[in-house]
DNA sequence: GCTTTTCTGTACCGCTTGGTACAAAATTAT
DNA sequence: ATAATTTTGTACCAAGCGGTACAGAAAAGC
């Protein structure tokens, strides 16, 4: 036989990941990704045909790994401080250096709006499938009676959805930690979910 | 004596300005530039010393033009119908098109962020320029009555900015004016400025 | 007509880009 | 050892990038 198969692939993959998540597309060359990833550039193009379809695999990735914190809590906290939660692993109880590279589907949708249709709408498919997810918490929430029934579950998950835009985009800015934690906390109370 | 001087300047940077607000920093080239402005090679160097020097312009030019628009309905309108006057005027009472391309400072902040500091930072400036308009403009109008004093000015303006870099992302996805206009329609009346 | 200056057009520069080719080294099972 | 196969390293490719150089055309005042 041979030499095994696939080294590490998803570590690869990952490293590829964070690098696109701070850089986005145009910004990161393929000498930059084989630096991160610590692979040759054969190596490279034997597994991750070309930096497109690399790019494609690291916004899938993503996208799932942040559907599934938002899954994850809705499982273990009530939906009403649902958004919080969110906010706070994805914000606030990481480093600021992480903070500071926002969401990587917010800034390929920006970046790449009018230059590549097609990673525009697979960026767009896994917000909404995020924004998706909010509503089934709160609609759920409803029926168990945790959430008043008179609000719109639609509308509520979409005024979400503007404030953590909102915040990926502050969060990209330069400021302070406290000018963004403040911003979330008057965010949640005008959602009426501060409680 | 000779030719004139400066062909049409200000056009020429117009032109530029909006390739740049649709496709970004990166993704637009020299040859790009070169035939929306409709000057040779020879001339824009002449006129505008690099690339870069013509992004910082353009910047300036979208930064203070849109300042101006929150400034002008700040004196028409009353301070508790600025952000709808400004919502409709930047987002639906424009092309769909147009406001598909969001806002170039928003565009800028996010493909930029770690990649180049300067001009995150001069996106950044401009953003939190229109931010103290509005917050003065509240401030204003807690003065003559017209808004509830018992609100924090600063705080509102915030809000109102949170939601207004929310809508520039959602305008970059490809969705329908309806979602839009509803959407601006729910976030006012979370505001409290619904009337 | 002449001079002066600005514009255009073209050719060129060095560098980087994403992607390919291929031989040599490394690693496994037999 | 041998054979099989995946790794790496290097060299290379055409194309595009931003930027420069320079000759010549165009347009103005004298």
């Amino acid at each position: 036989m041979a030499r095994p198969t696939e080294f590490e692939r998803t570590r690869a993959l990952e490293d590829a990941m964070k690098l696109f998540w701070v850089r986005g597309y145009a910004a990161t060359s393929l000498p930059d990704l084989l630096a991160a990833m610590g692979i040759a550039r054969s190596s490279f193009y034997a597994s991750f045909k070309t930096k497109r379809a690399l790019f494609i695999e690291c916004l899938e990735l993503f996208g799932d790994r942040t559907l599934s914190i938002v899954a994850k809590q809705a499982a273990n906290t009530p939906a009403i401080a649902l958004p919080r939660a969110f906010f706070e692993a994805t914000l606030l109880n990481v480093s600021r250096r992480k903070a500071h590279q926002g969401c990587m589907m917010v800034n390929t949708v920006l970046e790449l709006a009018d230059v590549d249709r097609e990673l525009n709408e697979l960026a767009t498919k896994k917000l909404d499938a995020i924004e998706s997810a909010f509503a089934q918490a709160f609609e759920q929430a409803q029926r168990s009676g945790q959430l008043d029934a008179q609000r719109n579950a639609q509308e509520l998950a979409g005024l979400v959805m503007i404030i953590n835009l909102g915040l990926r985009v502050q969060s990209r800015k330069k400021q302070s930690l406290q000018q963004l934690s403040a911003t979330i906390e008057s965010s949640l109370s005008m959602l009426g979910l501060a409680a």
